[in-house]
DNA sequence: CTTCCAGTTCGAGTGCACTCGAAGTCAAGC
DNA sequence: GCTTGACTTCGAGTGCACTCGAACTGGAAG
């Protein structure tokens, strides 16, 4: 036993399901699992600690496209170092850009609020009055 | 002429094609746009803030579902003002949400980018010594 | 009058990222 | 030895948000 755990347990850890597991291989998101004596993955620490970064691109924005390409270079070894460099140097560009735009839209429904909350109040003392 | 835009107009003001903003009036997130006598839209400066609004939404991550609810709302008059609010206050929550999920990626994202900085430097001087 | 463009409706198609179902295999527990 | 349950492959299906194509119409310019 001792080294790997199944398809199943890494879904758990990670958060993703066992579907997803096998088509992020099937895509090339991963390199191929190790398989047990019954052709059962064994998913080993780095299987994990990579799934784990591969869902943090994801919640990033990066399409599966991308992380296809980041996967493929990773593979092809220390030549590839730079590619990698500014891949992330791009996303990490992109990602900011997000925050920014959310931090925008995010001032939009805070005075939207406060107009909501005003009037309201507005309305609450309509019907105070009215009575 | 002198009121309203047509409906290729409105999409190069907003930023939408002409089929999606047909498709948004049809899904109910835009009240049907008035016609002129030959029966085409003509968008008015309400209509397009209302889009504005709209597409700031979307790029927050609304969906189109909860979309066409805050819309409805609308519709329904000042007696559903409270629930407008409360769509906003939950919305932004969400949107802060995402804002600091986004924030630590970021932070990985910078320890990978100078993590490989460094080993594209260290490389550099590898193949400095090597010759 | 013809050409042209921008508009119209309706339903079907696209791309993404899963998500699921069918049919089968394998090892462990009773 | 049979059942159980987690695994296997493969291909098809889902949900979202558009996106497009076909077939048509109406008004303006030449």
């Amino acid at each position: 036993m001792a080294n790997g755990v199944t398809v199943g347990e890494a879904a758990d850890m990670v958060g993703l399901t066992v579907h997803t597991l096998r088509w992020y291989e099937q895509e090339g998101l991963v390199e191929p699992i190790e398989r047990d004596s019954a052709g059962r993955r064994r998913y080993c620490d780095d299987d994990i600690g990579w799934l784990r970064l591969l869902i943090r691109l994801r919640t990033t924005g990066m399409p599966v496209r991308e992380m296809r390409r980041y996967a493929e270079l990773v593979r092809a070894g220390d030549a590839t170092l730079e590619d990698r460099l500014q891949l992330f140097v791009e996303h990490r560009e992109r990602v900011l850009a997000r925050i920014d735009e959310l931090k925008q839209d995010l001032e939009m429904l805070d005075i939207k609020i406060s107009l909501y909350g005003e009037m309201a109040r507005a309305q609450q003392e309509e019907m105070t009055s009215a009575r």
